[in-house]
DNA sequence: TGAATGCAATTAACGTGTTAAGTATAATTG
DNA sequence: CAATTATACTTAACACGTTAATTGCATTCA
């Protein structure tokens, strides 16, 4: 598999309460209330005055987004990143698992996992590489086509309504914007 | 504590391949390798064919982010998600447990569990609330302020530097970008 | 005020994230 | 071609993510 680099996700609620002394309003709200601390750089010292650090904001929007595809998911008993690996392997022919993780963005010790649980559920078949006894191949089951296919469409629908109550221009400035910043901090 | 709805993270390699065959030349170049599949809305469609959903790209923004943090933070024996709780009890008196939860976007199984450990590692104290038996408050210990004020600094050089290297407007406009999209993906 | 309801936090159970170690095969090198 | 090194996973261990159930206190309401 391609060896990968990388880390973690992260936790991610958000405020639902309404309970005595302070309601909590909102998130924009609540930046007013920051106390200021010392210095740094700007963009630093606004980040700790809004306590929202970028990597909590990517954090945050990326939950705003997935809180609209989960439900959707689990009704098909699938989790995101089960549904990620299933995308994947239904878009290509006879991918190994470290072009699996690449494309799903998987770390190895996890796509383990998830493999395991889709060929236990006849979701995907697996054969060893013809030239490498390394590697596995993947492909998607009859039974993994209907589910991928039975979910798609709702997937591209949720999709639709993001670009809607965001806006196809900040939702491609966005896209662009995120492109860079992965570009920037690099592979390293 | 507050109620949060909200959903998770996720996980993220990146390729640092060079085995045989084809070489992982990095997500930029595999876009134009994607096959075409069928249509749906512009967005939509752009995602699936790159391979990259939304939720994916900001899974490799905040990867890309964190990936600067997290050898510093486990330098300091600490997990991304104990320092940001760390960092919330820094700024704030007597925070009860739901607004650690909000500031610190964790669920309330997570932090749960987290305080624990860190009021297991006397880096912070916990008191139960004088006006509500349900309610724990905490505070940073003596142990816990020190860690706090030793990394505080290499968190700043940090920001700082992706700063740099991203650029400050950009990463001005992708902080809008973000506070937009969660706003208008709302709550709910 | 006592029963029902609500809320704060914890526990439970299971999947994923993360790092490190382990296994088997392949490629390289002396 | 045997020993070394590298590659492609897999397993292990522990923390977090996620949902649901539970516990204990607070509030409401009959």
């Amino acid at each position: 598999m391609v060896e990968v680099t990388r880390d973690q996700n992260a936790d991610i609620p958000f405020a639902k309460m309404g309970s005595r002394k302070t309601e909590f309003v909102r998130v924009r709200l609540q930046r007013s209330n920051q106390k200021k601390r010392n210095q740094g750089s700007n963009i630093a010292r606004s980040m700790r005055d809004f306590d929202h650090s970028l990597p909590m904001e990517l954090l945050r929007a990326r939950e705003a987004a997935m809180a609209r595809f989960r439900p959707m998911l689990l009704d098909h008993g699938l989790t995101e990143q089960q549904w990620r690996v299933i995308r994947v392997v239904a878009g290509h022919r006879n991918l190994d698992a470290g072009r699996i993780a690449q494309q799903s963005f998987l770390l190895a010790p996890s796509l383990s996992r998830i493999l395991q649980f889709l060929e236990n559920n006849n979701l995907i078949s697996r054969r060893v590489d013809n030239n490498d006894n390394r590697r596995a191949v993947f492909a998607l089951s009859a039974k993994g086509r209907r589910l991928f296919e039975k979910i798609a469409p709702n997937s591209e629908a949720l999709y639709a309504k993001i670009e809607q109550d965001f806006g196809p221009r900040n939702l491609k400035r966005l896209y662009e914007l995120l492109s860079e910043f992965i570009d920037s901090l690099g592979p390293r």
